[in-house]
DNA sequence: CGAATACATCGAAGGTTGTCAATGCGTACG
DNA sequence: CGTACGCATTGACAACCTTCGATGTATTCG
């Protein structure tokens, strides 16, 4: 599931705390277009809600087709903030706590957004 | 600047707590495609470090043409990162910190992602 | 082994997006 | 008042994205 590192690495120097150098812009911006598709963040919803889900169990609440699902889901886990378990013929998707950490630190702000 | 309301409203139910209704699916998403762009990152991040930046200005570091610059910055405005305030004949933008607070508590965690 | 199941991959169709040149509109300076 | 300037809008084109049906691959059950 998900081989290809496109932009798993560390990627998230705060965006609005220094200017950002365009090869760290295109990482985050890379992890932001997997959360850009409503499909795609209802996944993530479920995943994390259920903890550990089969991706059999996704078709349905999502309302789309297999291998739309199987799309998502690898988009997702390419940006790093799912990952899958073969287990038996089932995959198994839970959320990469951290990865979504990581994206939300991105948006930290310098000051305390206080006016 | 940026009239459209598109998606500038409240938003932001934790993705991560419970599954995300369709339509707040929709509207989270358009924030993250907002955010989805190398070229948008950079000018929100320069936006931000300035506290407060003339329009002129955001197109050398961007290396993009005036249009391609204005594009950008209505769609960051569409989605209530950033609001522009027309001074003579400048537009000065500048972010808006509850906005970016609101995506970023999106992605908020029910636990404390402690492994 | 053979059939069935769960998921991935491929190929194609339709829509959306990023980009720029050309143009429009409002403001300021002389 | 006319000209120059800053920014928005339009139109066009290429690239990309979402989606599905068809097919491939691996695993399990009988």
């Amino acid at each position: 599931m998900a081989r290809s590192p496109v932009s798993a690495e560390a990627c998230c120097p705060p965006v609005l705390e220094a200017p950002l150098p365009e090869t760290d812009a295109t990482e985050l911006a890379h992890v932001f277009a997997a959360l850009a598709d409503p499909v795609r963040l209802r996944l993530l919803s479920l995943i994390a809600t259920a903890g550990e889900i089969c991706a059999c169990d996704l078709l349905a609440p999502v309302g789309r087709s297999q291998p739309t699902v199987s799309h998502h889901t690898k988009v997702l886990a390419d940006a790093g903030l799912i990952t899958g378990a073969k287990r038996g013929r089932w995959v198994w998707w839970s959320v990469v706590p951290g990865r979504v950490a990581e994206v939300r630190a991105a948006l930290d702000s310098p000051e305390p957004a206080r006016s």
